[in-house]
DNA sequence: AAATTCTCCTGAAGGC
DNA sequence: TGCCTTCAGGAGAATT
């Protein structure tokens, strides 16, 4: 499931291809996304791409008068080729370009392929989106002063996108872990010392994963290009049952806001 | 306004 | 071994 430093990984992956280069044609085999794959996407064609970059977990492609908007969903991932490669199941769309094509794959089709008119900022999906949490704009007191009165449980308020975006089920679980804040408890009963250790963590454990998604970033073409995102050891997430790192008492997992959440309540309070 | 529930879909995992 | 059931999960939409 690609949280946000796959969705950064994959953005630095492709660009170096796409940028200034143009597109020749945007092929839609398979429509059925999240949302039907509009024709208005072929307003692509024949422009060149400006810059790549990335906006919460969107994947936003840059031209003159507009921009495809990319979300990977829970299963979508995008490659490079430069020759050609038999169709897999679930390819959805290709972008072609003047030296390669960028390929789409989404077993499960939550991903989206649009076409945003200018400024794409404006469209209803980015337009109410909360800061960056790599940003100068996120911080604790940001946190402390958004929480208040707020009775749903924090790891759900750090999942809110009006909140700050990008913080996935994975990276929740694990920031919540090393800030010591039990997930359950309710954003407007966590204090500022503790909002700032917790902006802290998130920063980091995002940081953290981006930076080896680097190194396991090679040249993102060919068959591989499988982000790894992965490679970073967590901490308590999808490890019920076993041994806390810091104390030694079993891992707990629980639903909370209808995901799998993995805690230690020695630990998180 | 805020909180909760529903929804899309398929592959993987679990049960017998 | 194999078939059937269950479940996870991003996030917008609908509902309470």
């Amino acid at each position: 499931m690609p949280e946000l430093p796959e969705v950064e990984t994959t953005v630095r992956g492709i660009e170096p291809w796409l940028k200034g280069s143009r597109v020749t044609r945007v092929v839609v085999r398979e429509p059925r996304l999240r949302w039907p794959v509009p024709a208005t996407v072929q307003a692509a064609t024949g422009q060149t791409v400006k810059r790549v970059r990335r906006r919460a977990k969107y994947i936003l492609v840059d031209f003159e008068n507009g921009s495809l908007l990319i979300h990977l969903g829970m299963s979508g991932s995008l490659r490079v080729l430069t020759e050609q490669a038999n169709l897999r199941k679930h390819d959805h769309f290709d972008i072609e370009m003047e030296q390669c094509m960028i390929r789409y794959n989404d077993p499960r089709r939550f991903g989206t392929l649009l076409w945003l008119e200018p400024p794409a900022e404006a469209h209803p999906l980015l337009s109410a989106l909360g800061p960056e949490p790599l940003s100068n704009d996120f911080h604790g007191e940001y946190l402390y002063a958004s929480s208040r009165s707020r009775k749903v449980a924090v790891k759900n308020f750090i999942m809110d996108g009006k909140v700050v975006v990008g913080v996935g089920n994975i990276y929740v679980s694990e920031a919540l872990f090393m800030a010591g804040i039990h997930p359950a408890r309710a954003a407007g009963r966590v204090s500022r010392a503790r909002y700032r250790g917790l902006a802290e963590a998130i920063r980091d454990v995002l940081g953290r994963a981006i930076r080896e998604g680097g190194t396991t970033l090679r040249d993102f073409s060919g068959s591989g290009g499988e982000p790894g995102y992965f490679a970073q050891n967590l901490l308590v997430y999808g490890r019920a049952g076993q041994p806390c790192f810091q104390c030694s008492n079993p891992v707990r997992q629980k639903v909370i806001g209808q995901r799998s959440s993995f805690y230690c309540i020695t630990c998180q309070h």
